[in-house]
DNA sequence: CACACTATATGCAATTTGTCAATAGATAAC
DNA sequence: GTTATCTATTGACAAATTGCATATAGTGTG
């Protein structure tokens, strides 16, 4: 017999809900401000309908990942200084963000389609044993 | 202006599909193993129509997976070796691992909402701009 | 016997993400 | 006018997941 080895349950880190999908953040930011010019901390408040209202992210995933997003071309960000308060970094799409996000969008169609067969199947499955 | 960092894209290793959802796999190994006992090389072939076709997963973390349900009580384990071929362990889920798939469900059906109202937000906004 | 196939298991590295903490300007309270 | 608080952004670190490469081992075929 091998040895087993013991693994904590839960997510990357700490106990929020593990059951989700893996860098949604980013498409749903790329969605947002293809909507809008907006900053960080506005975006965050968005998010809400996307389920993060439940399961909220972080402060510090936001930036991050507006500013990885800003590495690879996909938004730019502009100071704004005149707005009252603390500056705040303005992000705006790109066409290349554009085009990343409806990449994004073809494989969370297929994620959906995964996700109804496996609920359909389960389902089913307990129709019949019920 | 603050450092930026880059970031390699693409999953957690290599380049197969980041976008999926985390951990989907113990559910998927759970449902099988609902509808009949099975080993690790059989469950893989069970999990095409969940997505896993398109975009296959590596035998170790099956393996793994299997192992670390089994830590936790949610299936139980035992060697077939008069099937020909080499011993083979055949999983078969436990109560407490009904419980714990109908709580995934749970989790899943909420992903599911969160991603048609994404996907639902994209169409709409779509059609708008178009 | 060498070789391919089935089946399970382990080590390692890359990536993601949550927790905690730091910085910093603006505004309100005392 | 100094302190406290709120808004906004950033960084260091650890934990978790997973792909890749590799190891082990039994069975059947040539």
């Amino acid at each position: 017999m091998p040895h087993r080895r013991h693994r904590r349950r839960g997510g990357p880190a700490g106990d929020a809900s593990p059951r989700r999908i893996q860098r949604f953040l980013e498409p749903c930011l790329l969605l947002l401000l293809h909507c809008n010019e907006a900053h960080g901390y506005e975006l965050i408040e968005g998010l809400g309908p996307f389920g993060f209202d439940q399961n909220p992210v972080d402060l510090s995933t936001v930036y991050r990942i507006l500013r990885d997003l800003e590495d690879q071309g996909f938004v730019t960000s502009r100071w704004d200084t005149d707005s009252g308060g603390p500056a705040r970094r303005l992000y705006l799409i790109t066409e290349a963000g554009d085009d990343y996000l409806s990449q994004w969008i073809d494989d969370l169609r297929e994620t959906d389609r995964a996700l109804h067969t496996f609920l359909e199947t389960y389902d089913t499955h307990m129709d019949k044993h019920a």
